[in-house]
DNA sequence: AGGAACGTTGACAGCGCTACCAGCAACGAC
DNA sequence: GTCGTTGCTGGTAGCGCTGTCAACGTTCCT
């Protein structure tokens, strides 16, 4: 009767199919391609599998098919909150599909990123997730070369490699600094920490904006390579208002960065918005709650990863997107800490693109 | 002369053998156990790999040697930072071994937990690290059954399935209330939220600590099962203030809770630490620079994801710790918002067994 | 009626690697 | 000098699954 029950004692397809009465290659088509089997051997494969309790063995199907199911992600930061909500959607949209996510931390290194891409890569993955645009001209010919689906995700640039999602930094930044202008400030420093690619992008932005009003002054500009923090914030600021005691009105890098300035003026009792205007970036939660509460630009950054990778599998599988690049846009989210004389929120400003929403879910926390 | 390159053109084990003058086993041991190759073949085999940049094919080595390389990692949130600290700590440790890790979000439910550790198991992971000591009876059964090691962490318990890494909540609690009652806090209200085990046990230690003290009130206990967030400290707190005017103090179960709390007094214009005190759980960075700095119960999260890993590394290749359950302790942070009549800290209370320490390494922030 | 076209099924032959066991040389113990 | 013993190496035989191709029955077209 041939061999029954591997020593190891799990259950394999071949075991199924004898079950079910079928060929070995049809039980293993049920589990494929269910629709190419007669509904008859479909039903009697189905219950022969559920009644053995039968799973695949992922690793002689990697080798068999010479290809995995595996969707490599690279993101520079595990820490940050921007990437942890672009990972939960990343997860939250695999879940349920066939495919695994493998994980890899590029901690802002562009050669790290390239060492993880060549190590994701010979593995075959299904696709690929990489984080923004600034890859090295290596790792851009490994990407071009890639046999998979690739999406680069966190902001969107002139030339894909393959697919794109995210927003323009630099739009955004603009639109903060002008939501500034329009509160009647002048004298509007920038603050910014770790200077990664998107932050730099968020700082050219501002500078245009400021040059286009004929504001600019390279002494209202303090940034640093350090990682990002609350206390970097505060301190970030007091290196500026050592420059600049003059300062109106703060644009910081990201929330965390404002939540630091703010603390900072009410340690010097400075009037928020009174004295100084705070405009963060990202529109964490906190920056709802404070007091006063914080202006923001808003990121829709779940819906990015989740987005990211339900256009990754459906290209994956052959569907590919009509839309190969999606801007996400952004929201000026106008609060107390920037307003001139006015006590909470308008309308916001709307991102060109804000209205490209791919797929618009709520971005419930897990 | 037998098939060479395979029409994927990838490099397989049987050229670099061949290019090195040994047979395709010797090869494959050079990579599994080189200490097992004499010296001259070892060099051959390994100039061999790296001229003709051999990449080895993990399914096909996970097919053949019945097991994979990949620990799996169950926890229940992806954004909580109190997860992205540990799962640094755990990508940091197996960066650089063989392992790869798989990560899974429970989302707080253990029937999720329970279906995700099936989906492992069957897969035959290396090696598994579990959150927490609360599973269903099915899960531990699992558990108990399972052919590789396992690691539980974020909490200490009575009964390991096998290792165990974390702290105690409820003495964490006790500690943080203990610290409170010296400094001449009587009053004392809990606000707690989501209400996981963990948080529960911090609750039971904050009501053990009251009852001991005979200060115990029910209404003294604000708790919801919403996930936790700034805004909800806020929203609680005024339905403690509702219930129980006269609290002097708010012992918060996590640092989102307490600057949501912060920033609710501010809004009442109620003095912090003067008319009521604040602590907080986890140490998080913004603590030490929030208006006024607030008080915390420090816990090694990283070290806790990073000795997880290694611990379980180690088990997995057979060396198995000597101490199979660490207990990395914790520490009241004490600050201002906490401080009778003094400006900033002292040194803290440590928790019993603080020095258990297996790694000490600075948590550096990626 | 003959043949093409389609849908469905199965046989065969690996995918690239490692477990297992055997073989061989070198060495020391009796 | 015979017998283990140790250290290193190689041959054989799969691991569990799927790609490819052929074969079959059925339907539809000409």
């Amino acid at each position: 009767m041939g061999r029954k029950r591997t020593k190891s004692g799990k259950i394999r397809l071949a075991e199924v199919a004898e079950l079910a009465g079928v060929s070995p290659i049809t039980a293993s088509r049920f589990f494929r391609n269910p629709e190419a089997l007669s509904v008859a051997k479909r039903t009697r494969v189905e219950s022969a599998a559920k009644e053995l309790g039968y799973v695949p063995n992922l690793a002689a199907r990697a080798l068999a098919s010479q290809r995995t199911e595996v969707i490599g992600v690279l993101i520079p930061s595990l820490t940050n909150n921007v990437f942890s909500d672009v990972l939960r959607g990343i997860y939250d949209a695999s879940e349920g599909s066939r495919y695994s996510i493998q994980l890899s931390n590029t901690r802002y290194s562009i050669l790290q990123e390239e060492k993880l891409l060549r190590l994701f890569l010979a593995q075959k993955p299904a696709g690929l997730i990489v984080t923004g645009i600034d890859q090295t001209a290596e790792s851009r010919a490994m990407l071009e070369a890639a046999e998979c689906p690739i999406v680069q995700i966190m902001e969107t640039g002139p030339d894909p490699v393959d697919m794109m999602i995210g927003f323009s930094h630099y739009d955004a930044a603009r639109a903060a600094v002008a939501h500034l202008f329009e509160q009647g400030h002048r004298r509007i420093g920038f603050v910014g920490a770790r200077m990664d690619p998107r932050v730099q992008r968020r700082l050219d932005g501002y500078v245009s904006a400021m040059k286009d009003a004929a504001l600019f002054d390279q002494r209202l500009v303090v940034t640093t390579a350090t990682p990002t923090s609350v206390t970097l914030g505060g301190a970030l600021f007091t290196d500026l208002l050592a420059r600049e005691p003059e300062i109106d009105a703060v644009f910081c890098a990201n929330d965390d960065l404002a939540l630091g300035v703010l603390f900072e003026c009410r340690r010097r009792e400075i009037a928020v918005p009174g004295q100084i205007a705070i405009v963060g970036f990202n529109d964490l939660e906190f920056m709802a709650s404070a007091v006063p509460t914080l202006t923001s630009v808003r990121t829709n950054r779940y819906e990015m990863g989740k987005t990211a990778a339900a256009m990754l599998i459906e290209a994956i599988e052959g569907r590919r997107p009509e839309q190969p690049v999606l801007d996400l846009g952004f929201k000026v989210i106008e609060r107390q800490s920037s307003s001139a004389r006015r006590s909470d929120s308008r309308p916001g400003v709307s991102g060109a693109a804000a209205a490209n929403k791919m797929i618009a879910l709520p971005s419930s926390r897990d």
